[in-house]
DNA sequence: CTATGTGCAAATCCTTTGCATCAAC
DNA sequence: GTTGATGCAAAGGATTTGCACATAG
C-alpha cells in the first residue's frame, strides 16, 4: 500500500475525535475541506481499506450506513434512535453464553454484532417520553 | 387492513417452515408459484405491514437483504458466513448489563439487536478450516 | 518506468414509491 | 361506490466499480 495524501487526510480526520463515528459521507465533506477534488468513491475505498487492514474498524448498522471508528479494541456500540449518534459499549457489559449456543445450535461461533437501541443524553432531555420522533425504517 | 389472496400466501409461506428465514426475494419466488403475476412491491409492503402490527417480525442484517421469521418471541440470530442460514438464538443466552451501560453511557437503552456469525452444522463439514470461503464484504 | 491511487460517472443491490387499475367490503 | 391493495416501472440511498489519468516509489 503507497502513501497517499488523501489517505492520510482520511485517517488524521478519524482520529481528531470531533466526530466519534462518522459514515462514509461525513467523512467526505469534511476531508473535502482540505481536498476540495475528493471524490466519495477515493473516501470508500481508502476508509475500506484501512478498515481491512486493521487501522481502524467498520461498524456496520442495520437500515443505516456503516460507520468508521478510529478505534479498533473489541467493543460494542449504542445508537440514538432520535439523532443516530453512536457511543462506545465496552465488551465486559454483555455476555455471551458461546458454550451454549454452539451446543444448541450446532454451529461454531467466530463474532457478534451487537448494536444496542436508545435515547443519549441530549435526546433524552429534549424529548419527552411521549412525543419521541418515531424513527423506525 | 383488508382482506389479500397474496397477503395470505406470502403468511402461509412464512408459516409453512420450509426456508427458515427467507429474505423478501426468496418470499416472492416462492409465492410467485401460487400467484405468477404478484410484484416484487407487493410481497414488501405485505411484509412490511405484517411486520408493522406483530404477525411477523424483521431481522435486519448488516450489509445483506432483511429476512423476515414468523417467530415473534424475542430471540436473537446466528448467521452462518458461508451459506447465509439463519438460526435462532434463545435470549437466555445473552446477557446484557443494561443498568452499567446506562450508567457509564447516559443513554436509556431501548432494544438490543444482536447477530452472531459463525458457520452452520452443514458447511462447518464441507469448509476445511484453512479454505472457507471469505465471505466479508 | 511500473504499480498504485484518484476522480468521475455509471452500475449495483435492496427497498420504497407514484400511479393507474383492480379487488374487498 | 369508496377504500384499500396490486402490478409495474421508476426512483431512492448506500456502496462499489470500470476506466483514463495522475502520483508514488
Amino acid at each position: 500500500m503507497n502513501y497517499s495524501r488523501q489517505r492520510e487526510a482520511i485517517l488524521d480526520f478519524l482520529r481528531s475525535m470531533k466526530v466519534k463515528h462518522p459514515s462514509a459521507d461525513v467523512v467526505y465533506v469534511n476531508v473535502k475541506k482540505r481536498f476540495p477534488n475528493i471524490s466519495l468513491g477515493t473516501v470508500y475505498r481508502n476508509l475500506n481499506l484501512l478498515a481491512d487492514n486493521g487501522t481502524i474498524a467498520k461498524v456496520k448498522l442495520p437500515s443505516d450506513a456503516d460507520r468508521f471508528d478510529h478505534n479498533t479494541e473489541p467493543h460494542f456500540h449504542i445508537i440514538c434512535e432520535n439523532c443516530g449518534q453512536i457511543e462506545d459499549v465496552g465488551s465486559a457489559l454483555v455476555n455471551i453464553d458461546v458454550v451454549s449456543i454452539e451446543k444448541l445450535s450446532g454451529f461454531s461461533v467466530n463474532a457478534g454484532r451487537i448494536v444496542l437501541k436508545g435515547l443519549c443524553p441530549a435526546c433524552r432531555k429534549k424529548l419527552s417520553p411521549i412525543k419521541r420522533k418515531d424513527n423506525k425504517k
